[in-house]
RNA sequence: GGAAAGGUGACUGAGUGGCUUAAGGUGCUGGACUGCUAAUCCGGUGUGGGACUUGUCCCACCGAGGGUUCGAAUCCCUCCCUUUCCGCCA
């Protein structure tokens, strides 16, 4: 959420703002809104105000033993007043707040400008395309050759894009997070959190996903409840309307399974693992100060980084412009593995720095030099997600006769186990 | 799912309709004293919003939301959460 304050003060930057990320947003209407909620709040003071005086000099009258009953009958029209004023400035807020809740972040100063992804520069890559002297297979044929899964039993009992992991295909998937969270924790510096799957609305709505985004989520209706699209829900509102006291950076990493509906994406990308509705994942989460939030944001994405890199698979990293950035964030690296079946890269990791606006959304808050309060920044980044890391280690690692060498990272979480054939 | 007791500033804990402007204590912090530490003494210590003459004034906030009243932390209603007991259960 952007500060009301600021738009006012910076309405033209912002109106800049939104138009470089093709967002429509209508300033003039939210200023507008905002002058009629300050007019209705001094009115309501200035009564309440008044109320408060006359209340306290009945007070007294009655501590004196005279009557106050004639002043009790000026008085007493001044309730309904005041709770008509109450109403019409609740409803005025509710708008205001909503509409504020639709707007998108404000993209960093150092974020590229551009008008959708083909205007995203490439940052850095590392290692190389495999060279292959046969014809490299799609992954969904050798997972299902070396019965490491069934998408179709998947499918049977939940619906395509669920998928089910078998054999060294689960262990597989276990022996990633495992080797993800080891990393994290014991050379990253991250805390391991182990958070709830499902969050209710305030949650969904601190970080960003509602309102805006309901359709692209799971629901439980009858407990107000959604299974998350990522760990970032849990953990960054894990400090909602707090005041931390600790020490800052905190940086938490947390696996999860995450749920999407990927509504608007159906038809695209549907073989094999590339685009599922469950999935699981390593989340990395920081909270920091105004200062240290672009520093520890490269730091970060590092951390996703060497992931890829202990995993000797070839990787770039592109910086998501203006255009392309998400709803929350105000700058990103999107984190993309080469997949030589797919013959194109595929996303496994986006590390975004938010500055203050999930915590402005969550109300989370720390206590800066000066003790006066102030909003912390939030980043975090997949650290990374699952199904296609799975792709590029297949993929990447597959020899003529179909077999797979497990990167070396990864024996010891596989029992020893150093080929899958 | 049933029953009971609770929810008050960073923490503890008083407060059952009007000097509550939330006592007292702990913690934090500034100062005094001190060879150093400790102890002691004195002062300061919540959040959000609004107004303008930018220094003050005003409004709101005691789990959340309603209600009663001139006036609610306090009385009433609904909901949420915590703890304990019972039931069920991996």
């Amino acid at each position: 959420m952007l500060d009301i304050r600021f738009i006012r003060e910076n309405a033209e930057a912002v109106k800049a703002a939104m138009i470089n990320r093709n967002a429509d947003v209508d300033v003039v209407a939210l200023l507008a809104l905002d002058c009629r909620r300050r007019t209705l709040v001094s009115d309501v003071e200035e009564l309440k105000a008044e109320r408060n005086k006359i209340s306290k000099s009945i007070g007294l009258m009655v501590k004196e033993g005279r009557d106050p009953e004639e002043i009790k009958t000026q008085v007493r029209g001044m309730g309904d007043k005041i709770s008509a004023f109450d109403e019409k400035l609740r409803e005025v807020d509710a708008t205001l707040r909503d509409a504020l809740l639709y707007i998108p972040n404000l993209p960093s100063d150092t974020t590229p400008i551009g008008k959708d992804e083909n205007d995203n520069p490439v940052v850095r890559s590392w290692s190389e395309k495999v060279e292959f002297d046969f014809e490299p297979k799609p992954h969904w044929d050798l997972g299902k050759a070396l019965n490491l899964f069934d998408l179709e039993r998947g499918a049977k009992i939940a619906g395509s894009g669920f998928p089910l992991f078998t054999g060294r295909g689960a262990k597989l998937e276990r022996a990633l997070i495992q080797f993800m969270l080891d990393l994290h924790t014991e050379k990253h510096g991250y805390t391991e959190i182990a958070p709830p799957f499902m969050c209710n609305d305030t949650a969904m709505t601190g970080t960003g996903q509602l309102p805006k985004f309901a359709e692209d989520m799971y629901a439980v209706p009858i407990d107000g409840l959604y299974p998350i699209p990522t760990a970032e829900v849990p953990v960054t509102n894990m400090y909602g309307n707090e005041i931390l006291s600790q020490k800052l950076p905190i940086c938490y990493t947390a696996y999860t399974p995450c749920f999407r509906r990927e509504a608007g994406s159906a038809g695209k990308d549907t073989r094999g693992l590339l685009r599922v509705h469950q999935f699981d994942k390593v989340e990395m989460v920081k909270f920091t100060t105004p200062e240290a939030s672009a520093e520890e944001h490269e730091k970060l994405t590092l951390d996703a980084e060497r992931v890829l890199q202990k995993l000797d698979l070839h990787y770039r990293v592109i910086e998501l412009c203006t255009g392309d950035l998400g709803f929350s964030a105000a700058k990103c690296y999107d984190i993309e593995l080469w997949a030589p079946a797919q013959d194109k890269w595929l996303e496994v990791s986006s590390c975004s720095n938010f500055n203050d606006y999930q915590a402005r959304r969550a109300n989370i808050r720390y206590r800066n030099e000066d003790g006066k309060t102030a909003f912390v920044h939030t980043i975090n980044g997949s650290g990374v997600a699952l199904p296609r890391l799975v792709i590029a280690i297949l993929e990447n690692n597959q020899n003529a006769d179909g077999s797979i060498d497990l990167p070396e990272a990864l024996w010891p979480y596989m029992g020893g186990l150093q080929k899958l054939a």
